[in-house]
DNA sequence: ATCTCGTGCGTATGTCGTACGCATGAGCGT
DNA sequence: ACGCTCATGCGTACGACATACGCACGAGAT
């Protein structure tokens, strides 16, 4: 008979014990000391003001006022953490208006982007990872029930999902970078330095339009317009 | 006097010394030996083939024969050279046909996820840094030019060619993830395994819909679908 | 012949994730 | 009341990794 470590990969039937953990319905209360919860929560704390960078298992460790091997007790390896994290660092999706997919696709998007401004390091860390955790596959579940009702297929369904996906993860990102300290010196400055019409006279015009010299009203407003992009494309399929 | 150590931040006047190297005109013949372009080169190639995490400075100075530590003759620090990289993978743009904006988009689209494609760590590399190297802005440059005589302002090109460009990240990422194993057993299955139609329903119906289950036709479609989606708004804007 | 400086690199340091195994104490069976 | 068992916390140790510092060598200039 084997020692009984602690979370290691035994076979639990082709389901990766990760995943096994976060479908668990009836969560330990959380007893005194550490606790996965607690884990997890410090985690997105340090994650949510500091960057991902600064997440390390000392410095959590430190916040949590134990040693750094303690809490491999909890979570089998810093990757789980970041499962666990990407679990729960959304909340539950918002309340859909219930006035036709356009709206509750519009109130959708604009959560998802409330999402990724709270917690910047998502982005990071969803990239290369399916998504499979009760978190985040109730926020697709509720994007795509924005479009119950209409005449789409389910597999048009989700390709839009995806589109307006990746859409507010882009404007995030771009949203995320700016708010970070530009590379030093403003974006636009450096932008009109180096570019010279003759060699990328497209974008030389745009620099001088003023289009990386951010505006008063430029936060929202480039949100709105891809997003009204996408929606009246969808549209058009629908009228068809 | 300082004693002159290889590119440290010495004052260039506010632009940043990386910037700067970029920009550069006349580049170095390279050498015999190391070079900052037989560096990039070679670090470009165990990223493409064994992805970002593989590429450490110990292993690109094994790759080149050299010992780590030469590496920073050429390059101020990891960050500095994946910088390079940023630049130097994607290669010039593509030709873009004369026929309109629409196809010209459409090549660029297609072009991008290419590049995407054939250099996936971009994706990663880039969040979180604007572009301002020659080799992306020349990408971006040659974006916006594909609608050259439309009636968009500059700032709505700008704004049309982000939601195409983050579109096509987010399908490349989302090809990234499906190619590289998915996490172990299909991810239809794992999906169909844990959602239950009771509490995640538009999920549910959308996997007994059989939208997970990679079907023949599914690799360029939802590519094709999105993209269409997104130039038919742009098309509505044109139009109205 | 000497001096200077660009280039390569050996050594060392601090950080990080984490394997391994001991210690402790709470809950339980007797 | 008394030991048994096991979950929990953690001290130590190890192997990446990025990179600071300063020496060595050789080519071109004086």
């Amino acid at each position: 008979m084997r020692k009984a470590r602690p979370y290691d990969d035994r076979v639990t039937g082709e389901i990766p014990r990760t995943l096994q953990l976060l479908w668990e319905e009836p969560r330990r209360p959380a007893a005194r000391g550490l606790s996965r919860e607690r884990i997890v929560a410090a985690a997105v704390e340090i994650a949510d003001s500091d960057g991902l960078g600064a997440l390390s298992m000392s410095r959590l460790a430190e916040r949590l006022g134990s040693a750094p091997m303690s809490l491999y007790r909890h979570v089998a390896n810093k990757d789980e953490l970041l499962t666990f994290m990407l679990d729960a660092a959304p909340g539950p999706p918002p309340e859909l208006p219930p006035d036709g997919w356009r709206p509750a696709l519009e109130v959708w998007a604009r959560a998802l982007r409330g999402v990724y401004y709270a917690h910047p390091w998502i982005l990071q860390v969803t990239a290369g990872r399916p998504p499979l955790d009760p978190g985040q596959l109730s926020w697709l579940d509720s994007g795509l029930s924005a479009m119950d009702g209409t005449s789409l297929s389910h597999a048009q369904r989700f390709e839009v999902l995806m589109t307006v996906l990746n859409f507010v993860r882009g404007e995030a990102q771009i949203g995320a970078v700016l708010m970070s300290g530009e590379p030093e010196g403003d974006y636009a400055a450096l932008i009109a330095h180096f570019v010279r019409p003759d060699r990328l006279p497209a974008l030389a015009a745009a620099s001088d339009a003023g289009v990386f010299t951010p505006g008063p009203d430029d936060a929202g407003d480039s949100f709105a317009f891809g997003l009204t992009r996408i929606l009246d494309g969808v549209n058009v399929l629908l009228t068809e």
